[in-house]
DNA sequence: CATTCTACGTA
DNA sequence: CGTACGTAGAATGG
């Protein structure tokens, strides 16, 4: 910081932009008072604004905002800005609420009609800097960059309402590879989205900088455009006008004639009687304690919000700590280290309790006696412990020595049940979202150190703490979120919703569950991967040879651009499908394509599709290979918006089986050393034995209890021939509907997958809907049912907000409908396989078995067999999985072994 | 350099 | 114009 202290610092903001953005980056949903009125922009906005004031420490403040969306560039260009959406309801009426909140900060508010704020802002910061002001510019519209310089930095949020990129000119130049003089040449060439301003095709940043450096700027570009050589220049020529009117529309004006100047918003403080007023209508508790802590500096340590008394403790002080603080109510436990396949490192642990008091220790750095107390501590189930994610943690510990019992609530799980459609759950998020309070990023291991190297010590320990305190209020807030539900399902405890229910039946010990199988991995025969991955890749090689015989020279079979090319363009084969770049080259096209015209080329492609993806799949297990020799897959238990599981690193769920070249990577998954067999056993049409039992109809629930093959059996109901008579054709036409029932498929759909025209189709799904009529009013109720409630339900009570159900947009609505119906029947097969888990799991244990359990793939159960254990453990496993939950079918559960994954299949 | 698109494997 | 996922490589740039 090299700026003098006495230099005027001018804060310029727009303030359109930023509430903006605020709304799309905060849930409105979880940001509105008491009595309705939506207040994430506004909170986002104002929550941006302290964290300026406290970095920039600004002299002189100064708002702008667009009066209307109508402009002189509307007036030149009438498409300007055209494609962005209606401006949403809930964002109505949130500007009239910042400018009260910017009024009890005594922030002056300016607009001029018939300009954008940033023309404002424009000249405000041209008439700073002749009076010698430092300028700090903050907005999310990208042509501000044009004004940065020496002086004149601004400030681009991106990711949410907690980062903003400081954009000096060096950080432009380096971003663009021009300097901000020449930013409007380059925006003009690539064109602004946003704005829609269309570009230049197929010009980027580095091509409109590289003329730009070449012909000094647009000027010289326009005035040698017939020199440009290739595709580009030719597109360059064809949108010259486009880009000299986008250079025209995007300079920012700089002489306006303003009510104020910059001298005059110089700040004197806020209103504290109408903060507190604003603040209060607002229900903005913790941010005003942000506010008065950050400008007033009452108390730094309180800048989050809420007070902890931080300890780091040294070797010899974690013991007495925990004797002293960690007893009988919940402390928060937050770790950091490194995590992932079924073992993990840590590198530090802090505990946090209610009251305030919390700690930081390093796990490495620890004394006899502290180890021990700490192992005692973590081990004991009466100590109770609340924690973000405790699987991984689990397994760190575990690897680290440590048991840990006692967690009473993840808040990772809750926070999943209470809402399974978010993409992340990560603690920084929920804390703002839940607690309205503001955690510090995680800090990666290689951010650079201040030069000497004191700068942020302790900042890593702090931010533990604070993550350990903010996990220990979530589960507070989340415990009462989940019990909203109450007595929704017959089946939980009086007194406890299903959601309660399954957060501390299921899903909670199921982690530990799951942390034992990433534990255990699978045994994989490298040695064979090899040999795998050697035939594949001559396949590969093989085929592209091929390829490129056909077509006389090389290209990269793997990019469908130059795909699209040889086949459309060169070999003049009739199009497909439409995708955003042209035309599909996916293998149901080049199928079909290869059926119509028998170009060998496209059998070739086709070959060379399978191997190369058969390939990958080799590559990829060989790299995560474990030294001992096993596999270790993540299974994540809050991503599946319906309640499944996925596999990460590698992905185990997804290893092929249709075809045979495919199935011999499952020979590569082997049984473990020491054990006898592998042992798969899946339950056998579980989704349709659900339907069958929710829709209660007789017909289908009569095909299942019949002892025939069930899609002959609805096959047979369907075209009114005997069971044995039923057709392979007929078989085959069934069973795709049956599984596409569950998936809202439509005729139009099921005639395209069955390739036969829409009209048999139609007639196909009358007739079964016919013979199996309470399926039809089943589905129908689910998404009337979905549509009256705002959500689905599944046996065990899961819930998945669809708010979508009652969009205008119709795709959007019939997504949220197949959504719906799928949700329940996908969702209670997840709830019944994981219980099964834990009824197998425990079963293992009672009966001393050593047999382990090792996959889950949605309706399969991988063992490793102990010897001698084979029959046993069959007959558990039947037992537990058959009995997981009563339905009016039989739960059928069919069990195969041998020595590997493929050997065991049945 | 990071995100998005296309394609494709599983239940 | 059928649900739910994860990964790879190419294309593209919120």
């Amino acid at each position: 910081m090299s700026e003098d202290a006495l230099t005027p610092r001018l804060l310029l903001l727009d303030g359109h932009s930023l509430a903006y953005r605020a709304y799309y980056a905060l849930p409105v949903d979880n940001f509105s008072t008491a009595t309705g009125q939506a207040t994430n922009a506004v909170f986002g906005f104002t929550s941006m604004l302290i964290n300026m004031l406290r970095d920039e420490k600004p002299t002189h403040i100064v708002v702008a905002f667009d009066v209307s969306r109508i402009s002189f560039r509307t007036e030149i260009y009438p498409e300007y800005k055209a494609g962005r959406s209606e401006t949403p309801k809930p964002f109505l009426g949130q500007v009239s609420l910042i400018k009260e909140v910017l009024e009890a900060l005594r922030i002056p508010v300016v607009e001029k009609a018939g300009y954008e704020a940033d023309d404002v802002i424009a000249t405000l910061a041209t008439q700073a800097r002749a009076a010698g002001m430092e300028v700090i510019i903050s907005t999310g519209d990208r042509d501000a960059f044009q004004l940065a310089e020496e002086h004149v930095t601004i400030l681009y949020p991106v990711r949410g309402v907690s980062e903003v990129w400081r954009m000096t000119p060096e950080a432009i130049e380096a971003k663009y590879f021009v300097p901000p003089s020449r930013y409007r040449d380059k925006a003009a060439l690539v064109g602004e989205a946003s704005d829609n301003l269309p570009g230049v095709p197929g010009v980027g940043d580095k091509t409109a900088a590289k003329w730009i450096s070449e012909y000094g700027g647009l000027d010289g570009i326009v005035a040698n455009a017939d020199k440009i050589k290739g595709k580009a220049g030719d597109n360059l020529r064809a949108h010259l006008s486009a880009v000299l009117l986008n250079y025209q529309t995007n300079k920012l004006v700089c002489d306006l004639e303003l009510p104020l100047r910059p001298e005059d918003v110089k700040w004197h403080g806020w209103d504290r009687e109408a903060v507190h007023q604003v603040f209060d209508a607002l229900e903005f508790r913790v941010l005003r304690e942000r506010l008065y802590s950050y400008l007033e500096a009452v108390e730094p340590e309180a800048e989050a919000g809420f007070d902890i008394s931080a300890a780091v403790l040294g070797a010899g002080a974690v013991a007495g700590w925990l004797d002293k603080h960690a007893l009988g109510s919940p402390v928060g436990v937050a770790v950091t280290g490194t995590f992932g396949r079924g073992t993990g490192t840590l590198t530090g642990i802090a505990v946090a309790t209610g009251d305030g008091p919390a700690a930081w220790f390093d796990p490495a750095a620890l004394d006899e006696a502290d180890e021990q107390a700490v192992a005692r501590w973590l081990a004991d189930p009466d100590r109770p412990k609340v924690v973000h994610d405790a699987k991984p943690a689990l397994l760190a510990m575990r690897a680290h020595g440590w048991r840990l019992e006692g967690v009473r609530v993840d808040t990772a799980l809750a926070a999943y049940l209470a809402k399974p459609d978010q993409r992340a759950y990560d603690l920084v998020d929920l804390a703002l979202r839940y607690l309205k309070r503001e955690l510090r990023v995680e800090e990666h291991d290689n951010e650079q150190l201040t030069i000497d190297g004191l700068g942020d010590q302790g900042a890593a320990e702090e931010n533990l703490m604070l993550r350990a305190r903010a996990t220990l209020d979530l589960a507070d807030v989340l415990t009462e979120e989940l019990s909203r539900d109450e007595s929704t399902s017959p089946d939980s405890p009086v007194g406890q919703g299903a959601s309660q229910t399954l957060l501390t039946e299921v899903e909670q010990p199921l982690s530990r569950v799951l942390a034992e199988m990433e534990h255990l991995g699978i045994a994989a025969d490298t040695q064979y991967l090899s040999e795998l991955e050697a035939h594949f890749a001559a396949e590969v090689k093989a085929a592209q040879q091929a390829a490129h015989e056909v077509v006389g020279r090389e290209f990269n079979l793997g990019s469908p651009k130059q795909l699209q090319e040889i086949l459309f363009n060169e070999r003049g084969l009739p199009k497909t499908k439409r995708i955003k770049s042209g035309y599909t080259t996916d293998a149901d096209a080049l199928q079909s394509l290869f059926a119509q015209t028998g170009d060998p080329l496209l059998a070739h492609l086709l070959r060379h599709r399978d191997v190369a993806k058969l390939k990958s799949t080799v590559d990829g297990l060989l790299k995560s290979v474990s030294d001992d020799g096993r596999i270790h897959t993540t299974f994540n238990q809050t991503v599946a918006a319906t309640g499944r599981l996925s596999s990460t690193d590698p992905n185990l769920q997804n290893i092929p089986i249709r075809t045979e070249e495919g199935r011999r990577i499952r020979r590569a998954f082997v049984v473990g050393e020491g054990f006898e067999q592998l042992m798969t056993a899946d339950y056998s049409q579980i989704e349709m034995r659900i339907m069958a039992h929710l829709s209660g109809d007789d017909a289908l629930i009569a095909a299942f209890n019949s002892a025939f093959d069930f899609h002959a059996a609805t096959a047979s109901s369907v075209f009114h021939v005997p069971v044995e008579e039923v057709v392979p054709d007929q078989r085959r036409k069934i069973k795709a509907m049956n599984y596409g029932l569950a998936y809202g498929l439509s005729a139009f759909g099921l005639s395209n997958q069955l390739n036969i025209p829409t009209d048999e189709a139609k007639g196909l799904m009358e007739e079964y809907f016919g013979r199996f009529g309470g399926v039809r009013e089943y589905l129908q109720a689910v998404v009337r049912r979905a549509v009256q409630d705002g959500y689905t339900a599944t046996i065990l009570g899961r819930r998945r907000y669809l708010p979508d159900l009652s969009s205008d947009n119709r795709q959007r609505r019939e997504m949220a409908e197949r959504m719906a119906l799928n949700a329940p029947i996908q969702g209670s097969a997840a709830d019944i396989i994981k219980v099964a888990m834990l009824r197998v799991d425990a079963a293992i244990k009672e009966e001393g078995l050593r047999s382990r359990m090792l996959l889950q793939v949605h309706d399969e159960l991988v063992f490793d067999v102990a010897p001698g254990e084979r029959e046993v453990l069959e007959a558990l496993v039947r037992r537990e999985m058959g009995g997981a939950h009563p339905l009016s079918v039989p739960l059928e559960v069919s069990v195969g072994s041998g020595r590997d994954w493929n050997g065991a299949d049945h």
